[in-house]
DNA sequence: CTGTTAGCGCCTTCAC
DNA sequence: GTGAAGGCGCTAACAG
């Protein structure tokens, strides 16, 4: 493989004059750039990457970690990165943790190893440890989509308002049993989304039944067991509120089985939309997170760190949600 | 940032001995070891890969270019290399080119600046200039999901088969008039499942009409736009056979807006599953290719010529999918 | 405007 | 079993 070296001798200059044409830094007369461009051409070189971060210590390189890039929500975050970093010439690498702490931690150590500029980061759980061993080496980072114990720069959506608004909206509807179908109840978006459902209770004066909420995984089967296990106690509740898409699709799935009506036997409120390149006929009601510009807001920030635009204090952005009626909420049965 | 010198510092070792008990290779009693283990310890050292990759020439890095990781389809994919690359201690680098062939290319490059230790690719169109880069450099690559007109390891779905069985389904139900959906005409998916279609048709003694394929791209809006057209033509198809499940999901949503009953008035077959995930009930009838473990085939196939374990020639592997009758497909109206 | 030189941090002979 | 030294390919001074 041609290195700068055989570039610079073919066309018969200097190594330095070879980067500086490769990076458009400093002073080049073109007939020199042209022949160098040339060499460049003829001999097929192409820059070695390794060695040019190494030197530079900066890779333009921005490491995602999240959760679970099958969910449509994290693709859509992904994607928003992705445009916002490949706009200013950043490559990103991405990370699925599972929502597992021990796997957020080894890719943490990986991507460091690998030396990224800046980190994106979903933290498994509401601690703090990733993203010490971060900023512990002085790497830019921006926490996404959940609060943690610490002053990062943190980029989200209103959970609380957004479960406030889900859960208003069902008791105008009539509704008082409402259960919620909770994600891990370490993570904050659980731990809001909670909070805002019972903040409506409350301002109803309806009474908060810690049975009704159940703490479990952001999956499918987790979703449909919750539900379950929901619905078959006693009084039912009228309404379920599952805090992501995966649990609502489970809740559904749970709904559909043991043959109960939606909504007019139970309302089914979720979290997240779906993109309609999935769901010809959205028919879930949802407190819809504005994820692909929480991806594009996270990136810009990041960059804007690294890049030394934003000096700002770091804090804490917060996105609205949009409460989005649709056919599966209804008039609670009487 | 510490470095390894600092390490073998501490330590009281030489920077060799650092290395070779880090990369266990080479004897290191067992003392030294642990006090190298120790130092790396109390520094709080992260080994730089970019130097240790422009030394040793491996990143333990794939390149991962397909075309849209918003499609469940693909996260899949990306979901089996993964595994298949974590198994053996490679991570992956994922790029999206919108089914770009331009995008496809500056990928490739940019990966090969990397220095990824291998390609897994999907071609955006029926070309090989993105293949021929990476073969040019001798950088192993496996190509996923589509054929092209050259001699490379290849893993993908059998298409065509996959086609024809839907077909052959339709005309067993009795219709006559069958749609196709269909992707870019410059794509090998496409091609396969146009012809599978045809055989299905030919073997039925039904003729092929030109003006009941159409082609566009792997989207919801054109497969809602290429529906519509085809169900306004004079006399209407009475089943749509969309080529991919985004496709499906659009021309499911042109049935629900032209109010056509599925299957009643308008079948409709596709390919691709989707997750349970995603769809809590599912639907429609389709050929569903093994995704994941097509991801995991790939990867594997990929790390095998990297350390050179498999030696076989280059070759073609071609997965069966699997025909799943649900409610979209079902007796043409009479 | 351009060339020379000194490392970036690591792995890998080669000695000892 | 362990250390010293060279160099991977590049960029960033520093000269000229």
């Amino acid at each position: 493989m041609p290195t700068i070296r055989d570039v610079a001798r073919r066309a018969g200059v200097g190594v330095a004059t070879v980067s500086r044409v490769l990076n458009s830094s400093g002073y080049v007369s073109s007939a020199t750039r042209a022949r160098v461009l040339q060499a460049v051409e003829e001999l097929g070189y192409v820059p070695n990457r390794l060695a040019r971060g190494l030197r530079s210590k900066r890779t333009q390189t921005l490491g995602l970690v999240l959760t679970d890039i099958t969910n449509p929500f994290w693709t859509t975050v992904a994607r928003g990165v992705e445009d916002a970093a490949s706009a200013k010439g950043f490559s990103v690498i991405l990370c699925n943790t599972d929502e597992s702490p021990e796997k957020e931690i080894a890719y943490v150590g990986l991507l460091l190893q690998k030396q990224v500029d800046g980190f994106l980061l979903v933290p498994a759980r509401n601690t703090t440890e990733s993203v010490e061993m971060v900023l512990a080496r002085h790497v830019p980072l921006v926490v996404l989509d959940r609060r943690i114990p610490m002053t990062v720069d943190t980029v989200r959506c209103d959970s609380e308002g957004g479960a406030y608004a889900l859960t208003r909206h069902l008791l105008d509807l009539g509704h008082r049993r409402i259960a919620v179908l909770g994600g891990p109840a370490q993570v904050s978006t659980t731990v809001d989304r909670v909070e805002g459902y019972r903040r409506a209770l409350d301002e109803a004066g309806v009474p908060f039944d810690p049975r009704l909420v159940a703490y479990s995984a952001f999956t499918q089967e987790s979703g449909e067991a919750m539900a379950r296990q929901m619905l078959e106690s006693q009084p039912r509740p009228t309404a379920l509120f599952a805090v992501n898409n995966f649990i609502a699709m489970g809740a559904l799935r749970a709904l559909r089985r043991m043959r109960l009506a939606v909504p007019k036997e139970c309302s089914l409120v979720g979290f997240d939309d779906l993109p309609l390149a999935l769901v010809p006929d959205p028919f879930l009601t949802v407190a819809a997170q504005p994820a692909y510009d929480m991806g594009v807001l996270a990136g810009q920030r990041l960059i804007g760190r690294l890049e030394g635009t934003i000096t700002d204090p770091q804090s804490d952005i917060v996105l609205p949600t949009e409460l989005v009626v649709r056919r599966s909420s209804g008039p609670a049965p009487s």
